[in-house]
DNA sequence: CAGGACGCGACAGTTACTTCA
DNA sequence: TGTGAAGTAACTGTCGCGTCC
């Protein structure tokens, strides 16, 4: 261990500080004395931080030895060295800490506007959704009554009564499985069927040629819920409630 | 070898002073 | 000219690590 560093110690421990102009009583002082004491406190000139900033660039902690060197070059104490270099620290880590704190701010509001615009996204998908389905639903609806209208004993066939047990398939092969399709009521079974394979095949045709899956015909194929599908989607729907 | 005492350096937090708007 | 905020030199208490006995 080295002279200097003997010294240092001394100071940091509180014990007696000799090279510090008359602050041997520094331990025991009262908080008048110190007051005193520091009232001798100078700022460093700009040549001496220029030089200590100097070499904090190139290391951040130094040397006992380098430490001596640095403040016989510099008139100061070695302790006074030390102390700047820990301050130095302590200011370099407070700034990193802010640039960090900024950093993951923007970060954060980039995610927190992309979130916004998907929830609008999902929830203007949703609407369309919903409204192809009404339609679809009326349509059928009509349909059905139309039917009933000109067909005695026909009931229970409603839109309702529709179970897809299908994966969706472009193609030729795909229409077969719509084919088979099927109402849980045998009696409508044949009439209804034929018609509603034949709609399903004129609209899966089309999507060949225009490579785009109308939302009904999705929705019936996949047999899902139009809400329950987006929602189930939003995996992360929990964490993003927190958000709103 | 285990463990207590001690020295040392680093760090977080604080104080007191200086500078500047 | 007084004042509050910001910057900073210096201090304090604590912790971890290495060395010695």
């Amino acid at each position: 261990m080295m002279e200097g560093d003997k010294y240092i110690q001394a100071s940091s421990k509180g014990k007696n500080v000799e090279s510090l102009s008359s602050s041997s009583e520094l331990q025991h002082q009262n908080p008048r004395k110190k007051k005193n004491k520091i009232e001798n406190k100078r700022r460093f000139s700009d040549e001496q931080i220029r030089s200590l900033e100097c070499i904090f660039e190139s290391e951040s902690k130094l040397e006992p030895r380098k430490k001596l060197q640095l403040a016989t070059d510099l008139g100061l104490q070695p302790r006074q060295v030390a102390i700047w270099f820990q301050n130095r620290r302590a200011r370099w880590k407070s700034k990193r800490m802010e640039q960090e704190y900024r950093k993951l701010r923007d970060e954060y509001d980039n995610l927190a506007s992309r979130f916004e615009s998907l929830k609008n996204e999902k929830e203007s998908l949703q609407l369309e959704l919903q409204k192809l389905s009404d339609l679809m639903r009326e349509s059928h609806e009509v349909k059905v009554a139309k039917e009933n209208s000109t067909e005695d004993g026909v009931s229970g066939s409603g839109y309702n009564n529709w179970r897809v047990e299908m994966k969706p398939s472009f193609s030729n092969e795909g229409l077969e499985e719509i084919e088979g399709m099927h109402y849980s009521d045998d009696q409508n079974e044949k009439s209804i069927r034929s018609e509603k394979s034949e709609e399903i095949g004129k609209q899966v045709l089309r999507m060949d040629e225009h490579e785009e899956i109308p939302l009904p015909l999705l929705e019936k194929w996949y047999n899902v819920d139009p809400s329950g599908i987006l929602d189930q989607s939003c995996s992360s729907s929990q964490w993003l409630d927190l958000w709103t």
